[in-house]
DNA sequence: AAGTGCGGGTAAA
DNA sequence: TTTACCCGCACTT
């Protein structure tokens, strides 16, 4: 994968070169370039040396988005603020789920919920967590820099996460509400045994229908169609995600919308089922990283604790974009991008286009828990 | 509850 | 000096 993200590097370097200011700078310059003729498409995924100039408007760049689970890191810089990459958390035991999948949850950003996190089991076998660091920075991890300056926002990632992708933090949100909704709906539930009360007096309840509408959280429960199109409210109008995945496919400076349809909410089924790929060795030891599991398995999850799992566990989540990720200001544009910009080719053809596949199957995954 | 950003502080290279 | 990281705090989601 190493190979494979220097190859990606090189072709956004490429990229970027072609379109003149994005490689002449450095985050640590004193003056960045205010003569940006073109911002770049909010980029999901950066990985490898890669750099990126956004727009100001840009709501993802605003809030220093990035679907890698980054949490802050002081840099004694207040104009520079620097983010280092956590890892993944994966399955102890290495399991699989039954359509084959690896388990790559997303280490909680919070120390505290990270070590709680780490006290529960994998949602599909029960098995301990564990938190596989990333090292792809000279033995440590990833780091991204952000600095607005002017009208723009330039990103620097310094590393190569050396690691599978996480769930996006939606997709992590989303499974805590469903662990939630399940707990709710354990048989000694009080909630549940209500609703079905409600249910013997109505008789017009079908079971397989009010969960969806009781999932604690609006935002976090999964519409059939437009899961993840408009998925959180801070996704205003329906951009194309993430389309994450496509290269730094420049816009414009200065232009924000336009109306081309979002690709994302015709790309449901173009996700390619990852299987776990790429050089992380799960054997190394937790390292640096104070907060890497110890492979326990003292707390009984939610999920576990009733004796079922998820159906089929929708981890890892389709690792796409969502919406809300590009809740800023790239509508369109990607639609004609060319599909060779995706940074998931280099995990070994993982995605196939260059969309954002709506999490449709993590929606299929989550549903059969009714 | 968890995520985010800030800043004080320490340690190692 | 630089970089990594720990911690607590305040604020937001």
């Amino acid at each position: 994968m190493l190979k494979a993200a220097h190859d990606s590097a090189v072709e956004q370097e490429d990229s970027a070169s072609r379109h003149g200011e994005m490689t002449s700078w450095d985050i640590n310059d004193i003056k960045l370039p205010q003569d940006v003729s073109q911002t770049d498409w909010f980029q999901e995924w950066p990985d490898s040396y890669v750099k990126h100039i956004y727009s100001s408007e840009d709501k993802n760049a605003q809030r220093h988005h990035s679907s890698w689970a980054m949490r802050n890191t002081n840099n004694h810089n207040s104009r520079i603020l620097k983010k280092s990459c956590l890892g993944v958390v994966v399955c102890g035991n290495d399991c699989s789920t039954l359509d084959g999948r690896k388990i790559y949850l997303r280490p909680a950003i919070c120390d505290k919920a990270r070590q709680k996190q780490q006290r529960k089991c994998c949602p599909n076998c029960n098995g301990p967590l564990r938190l596989l660091s990333c090292r792809g920075h000279g033995g440590y991890p990833v780091t991204n820099f952000w600095r607005h300056e002017g009208q723009f926002i330039f990103f620097q990632s310094k590393g190569a996460h050396d690691h599978p992708r996480p769930e996006t933090k939606l997709e992590a949100e989303a499974r805590r509400s469903i662990q939630k909704a399940k707990t709710a709906f354990s048989p000694s539930s009080p909630r549940l045994k209500r609703i079905q009360e409600i249910e013997s007096l109505t008789g017009a309840m079908p079971t397989q229908e009010p969960l969806p509408s009781i999932l604690s959280k609006p935002e976090s429960q999964a519409p059939p169609v437009n899961f993840m199109g408009c998925f959180n409210k801070s996704c205003p109008e329906p951009t194309p995600s993430s389309c994450s995945e496509r290269l730094p496919q420049p816009r414009r400076a200065g232009e924000d919308r336009a109306g081309d349809g979002p690709a994302w909410s015709r790309s449901l089924a173009q996700h390619v089922l990852p299987v776990a790929k790429g050089p992380h060795d799960p054997f190394r030891s937790g390292g640096h990283d104070s907060l890497q599991g110890d492979g326990s398995c003292g707390e009984k999850s939610p999920l576990t604790s009733s004796g079922s799992c998820l159906s089929a566990p929708p981890y890892p989540a389709p690792q796409g974009g969502l919406c809300p990720m590009a809740g800023g200001a790239q509508p369109h544009r990607q639609l004609s991008a060319p599909p060779r910009g995706c940074e998931g080719d280099r995990g070994g053809g993982r995605h196939q286009v260059c969309l954002n596949y709506c999490n449709n199957d993590m929606f299929l995954n989550l549903y059969p828990l009714q």
